[in-house]
DNA sequence: CATGAATGAGATTTCATTCAT
DNA sequence: AATGAATGAAATCTCATTCAT
């Protein structure tokens, strides 16, 4: 039977795995990323990445999938005690932009790699994508609720304004090889978002 | 001596190329996509390729740095009759839309190819960018001037809110099959970031 | 010490191994079949296996020797009681066909996997074959003896017609799926093949 | 456009890569023929097998199907001056007999790699074989017509004797290292299937 | 200039075998 | 005696690039 310790031993190795990975593919690409490099960075056999995940595709996927749950987690645990909708979305700012900060590599895996044009990744991409998209939009929904945010504000534009700034802030910073104060930024980017979802005054 | 013909014929050879590079590297993705099947789709023989390019990344970074050059000659053009920072800014979102919007092959390449965590690449596509980019810092600075856009603006940050949020509506539209109308979007957009750039108001 | 029971218990897991073995040899062949599949339909670890045989190819001679065995000594009590090398000859060709038709897994073995061409194989093979062969001499030797069959046949070559026509309608049965009914052949392949063997007479 | 010489040539190397196929393929089966040891021994690259066949399987196949068709074809000119059942019964095992003396590795192929328990794989082998077997069946049919074997005599059965005999003479000549004079067997072998043919007489 | 057959390094993946538990 | 996770050598196949024609 399967004990205790031998259950943790398989899950580090697995998060091995998960960590060369990261770092291999940050370097290189997915798709310049040897399977090989990877195994010898985790300090495992190449086979043995095998038994772990059914080939390189699903090792990027899954390394997606966990990678996003952990951060989502974070971004709610982190936007609860505020209140408010500007607040919620100063947190989500602050968040995305410190996680990334404090993990060079998952940045460029999540601003570069995360866009496949193979179509049967991008597809898996997306669903993984899902629920921290999901998160804008409720906080754009409450800030309408709330009356901060103009009512007729299309949710799926704004919820695209959001991601794509932070996105692009960040992949600035990634390209520019991360020299600068990433969360620093975080305060004028919420402000600016904030502004644009109370446009409409501006036009009375 | 070589005639104006066979000058033509020439550059159309090379054109010919570049088109069905687009093509095919839209469908699979730069990795993905075979220098035979360019070369088959270009009609033109697997080394002709080679006469005109001097390797598969050079071939993808021409592709870039061609489009993208008269991407922006087109938005330059559009933009000049406008007057005013807003103005100018909502040209440049209608442009930027509807020049995509007919290219869809281009679209899969700026939004999703562009992205190469491979380095040497990388920091040959920013440079291809640059003109654009700048073309938005631009467009804040005379905001600015014109007491439009508020004066701590941060012209960086605004740049790649604009080339952000542009950005992510547009890997959606694809992403998403380009089912949806996506000039339909520009005027949204554009009041959305004029709203960003004058936040402070909010502040009274 | 070792008890009674225990040993039957190893007993009963080596011959676990081998029964495991003739079904997923016999569905993908002797490359194709996986160790770990044999150890999974065996219900034991891969690497027990590796306790009763020296390697993959021992188990396949191994087997071989095993079930080759059981069929020689069931062919010899068939035959004892039939008097007559024309007897003898219908009790073997009827014993063959019947026991492959009962264990298809093994027709398949026998019929397809035994063509080895890899040499070491091949001998091991071929010795483990040898005291059906000679059984078929026997019947030859005694068939001349009784004047039944004509003194100057070959017995090498008789042995091999006997072999051959037999063999070959099992794989033909095997190769269509198994559809006809094997055994029903019997009387008419013993009489061909007696008609072979006192082929002179039409001569007169 | 592709001239006389070049087209020439290209076929040469297809034929290349064919003969070194059955070497190699002869000497270790199948499965343990490297590509790449196929490639080397035809004085190509790894890669320009790839050109001229689909994959190991095709090329295995595509050995059979051009080797078994010039078989066929000399079985038929050779046999066509025969007049009756029993003489081309002769031509054919002679034929039979005498092309594999000639072509040791093809041997090998035919009688041990012939036989593949994959399942794909078979279904394509036993396709490639119908030609000979039929060739067989016309033999047969022939002599009943002639009166020469009885009418009663099962075609298929009949056809599997046939096969399976000299199948198994020369199964036993390459195993036994292909010491002996295999056409010499031809005659004796013919005289007993023809008696096989006939053996109703025996029971007046 | 243009061709496209040929190259061969290199990538992913499989699986017989081992050995610490 | 038994396990099964781990190993890593080896195999097939791909494809950017070259070069003789």
């Amino acid at each position: 039977m399967k004990g205790v310790r031998a259950l943790k031993k398989q899950k580090a190795k697995r998060q091995q795995i998960l960590d060369a990975a990261v770092r291999v593919i940050a370097e290189n690409g997915y798709y310049r990323a040897q399977v090989s490099r990877i195994a010898k960075e985790a300090g495992v056999a190449d086979g043995t990445i095998y038994l772990y995940f059914n080939n390189k595709e699903d090792l990027l996927v899954s390394l997606f999938a966990e990678t996003m749950g952990s951060f989502v987690e974070r971004i709610k645990v982190e936007m609860h005690p505020c209140t408010g909708a500007e607040a919620k979305l100063g947190a989500l700012v602050r968040v995305h932009l410190g996680h990334l900060a404090e993990r060079p590599h998952l940045a460029v895996l999540t601003q570069l790699e995360l866009r496949q044009s193979q179509a049967t990744l991008r597809s898996k991409i997306s669903k993984i994508l899902e629920p921290y998209l999901s998160l804008i939009e409720q906080i754009v929904e409450l800030g309408i609720e709330e009356h901060v945010f103009h009512a007729e504000i299309d949710k799926k534009l704004a919820r695209q304004m959001v991601f794509g700034t932070i996105d692009q802030v960040v992949t600035s910073w990634v390209m520019g090889n991360m020299e600068t104060d990433l969360p620093a930024q975080a305060n004028r980017i919420q402000r600016m978002l904030a502004g644009a979802f109370r446009y409409q005054n501006t036009f009375v």
